[in-house]
DNA sequence: CACAAGATGAGAATGCTTTGCATTTCCTTG
DNA sequence: CAAGGAAATGCAAAGCATTCTCATCTTGTG
């Protein structure tokens, strides 16, 4: 509970305490709650308890996020991990979330509404990501889907190497 | 060991036999030998019958392969999946051979060498995958990369959608 | 407020991947 | 070419993220 708070006081898309947010009111939801009520009533599924606050949790994070994150974040809240990870791809399908990276053996998300599309440099020594721009690179990707007839979802770009900090202390071990 | 020879005969890297293969005369030895024998030397690391099967098997597939893949074709040889799950990585760090996608919970490769980089067009109906060029890309990557300060490694570009195909035959289902 | 459709939690199961360990294979040296 | 130390392997037993089962709740509707 202590760090949804935390949370929520950075938080730039969340600024109000996950707990305080009231569901049976429209006006007081977020443009992802919206979107993600929308599409569930499309599927005949319902907008619930665990779901808000998985998807609020997801929006909350400004950073990558796996299950077991969300889950810890919802600790004490009653929330399973099994929902969680039953929640991801109804958030993927719904557009708010996509799958940013895998490493470790885990699958990483980010939010999407907000997050302009980027490529992420992953430091093979440190493991840092860091995300770049790819805006010249979009209208390229998207002639070739023209070209080719197919229908765009999702962009993964991902670029794996040493990053500028690994590389230098690699050249001149300071220890 | 029949699929082995169906492979010898269709494939453009290894066009003999990976049985009759002498590997103590290292001018019988293809490209990819030479680069990974170099590469286990540096680091005290031996060039074995297990390890130079699961090379070969991996140059003489034209498509992406995992390491369930892999020790299917070397069935009968003696290798054991532990042992492909054990050289998978020493690939790649060797630089023959890179993660392509991850599909279906298991990861799938493809050999480097010979093959020049290109994109990944994921149907997500079909499962099939496209791959394009990306000679057009590559340069805003460099050019970004440089002013990161970061060493390439590996460029990963996924995209997932729907194929031509299945788009159409959503739009108008023949069944 | 009752009902039917959906959703959930807890834990078992799944399946790819990794590991421990006894045995075998390599490669160098004499 | 035999011996010896280092490294590699096969096999089976884990590990571990993710999925599934099922009995029990929730949710939205009328
Ligand atoms: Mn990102
Ligand atoms: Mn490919
Ligand atoms: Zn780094
Ligand atoms: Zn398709």
């Amino acid at each position: 509970m202590q760090s949804i708070l935390i949370l929520c006081l950075t938080d730039p898309y969340s600024l109000k305490s996950l707990l305080q947010m009231n569901l049976n009111k429209d006006n007081t939801m977020q443009d992802y709650e919206l979107q993600f009520k929308k599409f569930l009533l499309k599927r005949g599924l319902k907008l619930t308890r665990s779901r808000s606050l998985i998807l609020n949790a997801s929006f909350a994070l400004h950073e990558h996020f796996d299950a077991e994150k969300l889950h810890s974040i919802l600790k004490g809240m009653n929330v399973s991990l099994a929902t969680v990870y039953r929640t991801l791809p109804l958030l993927v399908d719904a557009g708010l979330i996509q799958l940013a990276v895998r490493s470790d053996g885990r699958d990483r998300y980010e939010h999407i509404l907000g997050h302009p599309k980027h490529a992420h440099w992953l430091c093979e020594n440190c493991k840092t990501v860091t995300e770049t721009n790819i805006s010249s690179l979009l209208p390229l990707i998207e002639q070739e889907a023209k070209a080719l007839n197919f229908t765009l979802d999702q962009i993964t770009i991902n670029i794996s190497g040493t990053c500028w900090k690994c590389s230098n202390s690699e050249a001149n071990p300071q220890s």
